[in-house]
DNA sequence: GCGTGACATTTTTTT
DNA sequence: AATGTCACGC
C-alpha cells in the first residue's frame, strides 16, 4: 500500500515523503501539496514499521490543520488515531501539563484563560493593585505579558531601562501571582509553563525525547522563538525533525512568529536537507504569475519559484465600485451567476482584511438569499451566555478561580453590588483566601437568604448537590436552570438567540461525551506508553507519573488524559473557540478574513476591501516589515484561488461610523496589468445613474451640480473622480482623485471641472 | 443596589 | 457602528 501512497507524488514530495531518519526543510510553496506530504509521511513511516503511531509527535497552528491531519491519517491507516501527539502547539501542550500537573505546579482542574478572559484578569488587577489605567493600558500590558512569554521570558527577565518598564514588570510578576493563584492559565503561559517543565526536569524530558522519534511542524514559518524552543526539546539525538513552510505566508510577525526560525532551523537540524516544493497544483497560471510577481517585490525572503503546468486560465478581473455597498452589490451578482453555472457555494470565497468589513457584505448577501457561512469574529464559545454558563462550572469545580466567581457571583443580578464586592475582595485579601473562601465565611450560618452572597453561596452549593453523578450535558442543563441563566434570557427581549446557544451548549456537551466515551479509557495510551517507554523514574510524589494524574476515585467520567470530562470540555471550550455556526451541511459561501483563509482553497475567490489602509491596512504603513507582511498576506489571499479571482475595492466605504474616502491598494498596481481584466463599473445595472443612490440621499448631493463618484474632466489635471465635498455655493469645493495627478482640493468657483 | 442614558473610545490579523 | 465607562436617579 505504500507503494500506491507515493504513487501520484511527483519526484520532489517522494524525495521529502521517504526521506530516511534524519531532519529536513520542506520548502514547500502555496498549492504544492504541503499537507499531503505531511501526512503521506506520516502513514510511510507507521505503515513502514519506521516508527509506532506513539513514537512520533505532529504540530499544527490551527486546530482545523490538526483536524484535517488527523482524519487523512485515519483514512490512509487502519489505525486508532487517538493518543497520537498530533495537534496545535497549544493543545500538546495542554496535554502535557494536564498529565504532568504536579511537575508543573499546576492544579489538576488548570483553567485556560482565553485573550478575553486574560483581558478581565488584567483589569481586574491593575484596579487591585491601583494603578492608572490612563498610563497603564490594559490592552497594553496584555500585549506587554504576552510578548514577552511568547519570547520565553517571565517577569525576572524583562529588561528594566527606565520607571515605565519597571512597574509592568511589576505588574507581570503580580499578574503570574494571580493567575497562579486562581488556578488558570492563558494561552502564552500554556507554553512557557510546559516548556519550563521540560527544560527543568531532566527524567521528563528524556522520556519524551526517547519516545519522539519523528517531531512533524507545518507551517513552520508561524514558529516563534518559544514554540521553536519548545520543539528542541523534544528531539533527543535520535529524533529526525521534518519542518515544512513557506516563508512567503509568514503571516503572524505581529504576534511574534519569526521567519528567522526557518534559517535557524536550517543551520541547527536540517544542515541542508532542503528540498523545495514549486510546482503548485493548485492555480491557474494567471492566478500564480500574479502571485509570483507580487511576492517578488519582497526583499526577505528564503527564494522559491512556483510553477504550473496547468494553462493561463481566465484573467484576473477587478472591480471598482462607488462605495462599499456597491461593491457588495458586484459581488451579489456575480456570486449569483457563479451558482447559476453550477459552482457551489461552498467552493466561492469572500476575503477581507479585517472582520469589520463582513458586515456590508453580510447585509447584502442576506437581502439576496444567498446562504452564507462566516468563520471568525465572534466565535461560539466566546459569547457571553456561553461564558457565564462554563463559569458556573468552574466554580462548581474549582471554586478558588476568582476570574469565574466575578463573572457570575451577580449575574443574574442577585443584589450583590460594587460595595459588597469591595468588601469581600479586600477580606479575601487580608486572609489570603480566595473570593469564594471569603465569601463562605461571610455567609456562614446564613443557609436560607433569598439574596446577596449567601444566596450565592448556597446556590453553587446547590448546584453541586443537583449535579452529583450526572453527566456532563445534564449538568450544564441543571447549571443553566439553577443558576437562573434561562429565566434571565427568557424575559430578556432578544434573549431568544442566547436561550437557543445555552441549548446548543448542552448539546455541544452530549456530544462532547459521546466522542469521549466511544474510546474508553483503558484502549488510550498517554503518555507513558509510546513505542519503547518503559517507566522512567520520576519526582517522588507521584507514583506513575507517566500514566496522568489522579485516578480520580469519583464517580465522573475519565477520559484518556485521566481528567473528568467537565474539565476536558472546558479546556475544549477554550483552546478551540468553535465554528458552531448554523448551516452546517447546507452548501454556503464561504466568508472569512485573509489569516483565517491560509491553508483553504476554492475555485472561485474575492479579495475584497483593497484600499490603502484597509488592505494594506494603515497600522502596516509605519514600517517596511510590516509592508511585506501585508503583501505576504495578499499573496496568501491570492494563491486561495484554483480558477478565477477577483479583486475588488470601493472609493469610499463607512468606517467607525464615518465615511472614507480611500485610494486603490497599491497591491493592485503591483500585479501585472496584462493579466487583469477591468470590469467597467458602469457596466453593473445598479451603477448606471452617476450617482448612486447609496450617494445622492444623505446630503451627499454637491453643490454646482456635482456628486460624490461622479467622473470628472480638468483641463490640467485629466480625469478623474470626485470623492468628497466641503462647502456651499462660491465657497464650494470638492476633492478630486486624479488617475495620474494624484488626490486634490479644488474650488468650483475657479477650476474649470466638467462632467466626463 | 441597580438600571438607564449620556459620553467616550476604539478600529488587524489568532492560539 | 459598537462597545465600554461613568454618573445619575430610582
Amino acid at each position: 500500500m505504500s507503494a500506491s501512497l507515493l504513487d501520484s507524488l511527483n519526484p520532489q514530495q517522494r524525495e521529502a515523503v521517504t526521506l530516511p531518519h534524519q531532519s529536513a526543510l520542506i520548502l514547500a510553496g502555496a498549492g504544492s501539496g504541503k499537507t499531503r506530504v505531511l501526512t503521506t509521511r506520516i502513514a510511510w513511516l507507521i505503515s513502514t514499521g519506521q516508527v509506532s503511531p506513539l513514537g512520533l509527535m505532529a504540530v499544527t497552528f490551527t486546530n482545523k490543520a490538526a483536524r484535517e491531519m488527523l482524519t487523512r491519517i485515519s483514512a490512509a491507516l487502519p489505525i486508532n488515531t487517538r493518543g497520537m501527539w498530533v495537534g496545535t502547539f497549544h493543545g500538546l501542550a495542554n496535554r502535557l501539563l494536564r498529565a504532568h500537573h504536579r511537575d508543573a505546579n499546576l492544579p489538576q482542574v488548570f483553567q485556560i484563560l482565553d485573550s478575553q478572559d486574560q483581558a478581565s484578569a488584567i483589569k481586574r488587577l491593575l484596579k487591585a493593585m491601583n494603578v492608572d489605567t490612563e498610563k497603564y493600558e490594559p490592552r497594553k500590558v496584555q500585549w506587554f505579558i504576552n510578548g514577552h512569554k511568547e519570547a520565553g521570558l517571565r517577569a525576572k527577565d524583562v529588561e528594566v531601562h527606565d520607571e515605565h518598564t519597571r512597574r509592568l514588570a511589576e505588574i507581570f510578576e503580580a499578574y503570574d501571582a494571580q493567575c497562579q493563584r486562581e488556578g488558570v492559565v492563558d494561552f502564552a503561559e500554556l507554553l512557557l509553563r510546559s516548556y519550563e517543565l521540560m527544560s527543568r526536569n531532566e527524567p521528563l524530558r528524556n522520556h519524551y525525547q526517547a519516545r519522539f522519534k519523528h517531531i512533524l511542524i507545518d507551517e513552520f514559518q508561524d514558529t516563534n522563538p518559544l514554540q521553536y524552543r519548545w520543539l528542541k526539546l523534544f528531539a533527543g539525538p535520535s529524533t529526525a525533525m521534518f519542518a515544512v513552510g513557506d516563508d512567503d505566508q509568514s503571516i503572524y510577525a505581529f504576534r511574534g512568529a519569526e521567519t528567522a526560525n526557518m534559517r535557524e532551523f536550517e543551520k541547527e537540524f536540517a544542515q541542508g536537507r532542503v528540498i523545495k516544493l514549486e510546482q503548485n497544483y493548485r492555480s491557474h497560471g494567471n492566478i500564480l504569475s500574479a502571485a509570483n510577481e507580487l511576492i517578488a517585490r519582497n526583499r526577505e525572503r528564503l527564494g522559491k519559484n512556483l510553477w504550473t503546468d496547468a494553462g493561463a486560465g481566465e484573467p484576473i478581473r477587478v472591480f471598482e465600485g462607488y462605495g462599499d455597498q456597491d461593491e457588495a452589490g458586484f459581488i451579489v451578482d456575480e456570486v449569483k451567476a457563479l451558482h447559476r453555472e453550477g459552482l457551489a457555494l461552498s467552493d466561492i470565497a469572500l476575503l477581507y482584511r479585517s472582520n469589520a468589513q463582513s458586515r456590508v457584505l453580510e447585509h447584502a448577501l442576506f437581502s439576496s438569499g444567498i446562504p452564507y457561512k462566516v468563520y471568525g469574529g465572534l466565535r461560539f464559545f466566546e459569547r457571553q451566555e456561553v461564558k457565564h454558563a462554563l463559569a458556573y462550572l468552574r466554580v462548581m469545580s474549582f471554586p478558588d478561580d476568582d476570574g469565574a466567581f466575578l463573572r457570575i457571583v451577580n449575574f443574574p443580578a442577585r443584589g450583590i453590588g460594587a460595595r459588597s464586592l469591595e468588601n469581600l475582595q479586600e477580606a479575601a485579601k487580608s486572609g489570603g483566601v480566595s473570593l469564594w473562601v471569603a465569601a463562605q465565611a461571610q455567609s456562614a450560618g446564613k443557609r436560607d437568604a433569598a439574596k446577596g452572597l449567601p444566596a450565592f453561596v448556597n446556590l453553587i452549593e446547590k448546584a453541586r448537590e443537583a449535579c452529583d453523578g450526572l453527566s456532563l450535558a445534564e449538568t450544564l442543563e441543571q447549571v443553566i436552570n439553577i443558576s437562573g441563566l434561562a429565566d434571565y434570557y427568557m424575559n430578556e427581549k432578544d434573549g431568544q438567540d442566547r436561550i437557543e446557544n445555552l441549548n446548543e451548549l448542552v448539546n455541544a456537551a452530549a456530544l462532547f461525551e459521546q466522542d469521549a466515551e466511544v474510546f474508553p479509557t483503558p484502549t488510550l495510551p498517554t503518555s507513558g506508553e509510546g513505542a519503547n517507554a518503559g517507566p522512567t523514574p520520576m519526582s517522588p510524589p507521584q507514583p506513575s507519573p507517566l500514566r496522568g494524574e489522579g485516578t480520580n476515585a469519583g464517580s465522573t467520567p475519565i477520559n484518556d488524559e485521566g481528567r473528568s470530562v467537565m474539565e476536558s470540555f472546558l479546556a475544549h471550550a477554550a483552546l478551540e473557540a468553535g465554528e458552531h455556526q448554523a448551516g452546517a451541511g447546507t452548501d454556503a459561501l464561504q466568508l472569512m478574513t485573509v489569516h483565517a483563509a491560509k491553508g483553504l482553497e476554492f475555485h472561485s475567490v474575492f479579495i475584497t476591501g483593497l484600499e490603502e489602509g484597509l488592505f494594506p491596512h494603515e497600522q502596516s504603513f509605519a514600517d517596511a516589515d510590516g509592508l511585506e507582511e501585508e503583501r505576504r498576506l495578499m499573496y496568501v489571499a491570492i494563491t486561495r484561488a484554483r480558477r478565477r479571482l477577483y479583486l475588488t475595492h470601493a472609493q469610499s466605504r463607512m468606517l467607525h461610523g464615518q465615511v472614507r474616502y480611500g485610494l486603490p491598494s497599491r497591491f493592485l498596481s503591483e500585479l501585472p496589468e496584462n493579466l487583469m481584466l477591468p470590469l467597467n463599473k458602469r457596466s453593473a445595472a445598479w451603477a448606471q445613474e452617476p450617482a448612486p443612490a447609496a450617494y445622492s440621499g444623505g446630503g451627499n448631493q454637491g453643490a454646482g451640480g456635482f456628486s460624490i463618484g461622479q467622473n470628472v474632466a480638468h483641463p490640467k489635471f485629466g480625469s478623474g473622480v470626485i470623492v468628497s465635498f466641503e462647502g456651499r455655493g462660491a465657497d464650494a469645493r470638492v476633492q478630486v482623485r486624479f488617475r495620474d495627478a494624484g488626490v486634490k482640493w479644488l474650488a468650483l468657483e475657479y477650476a474649470k471641472l466638467s462632467a466626463a
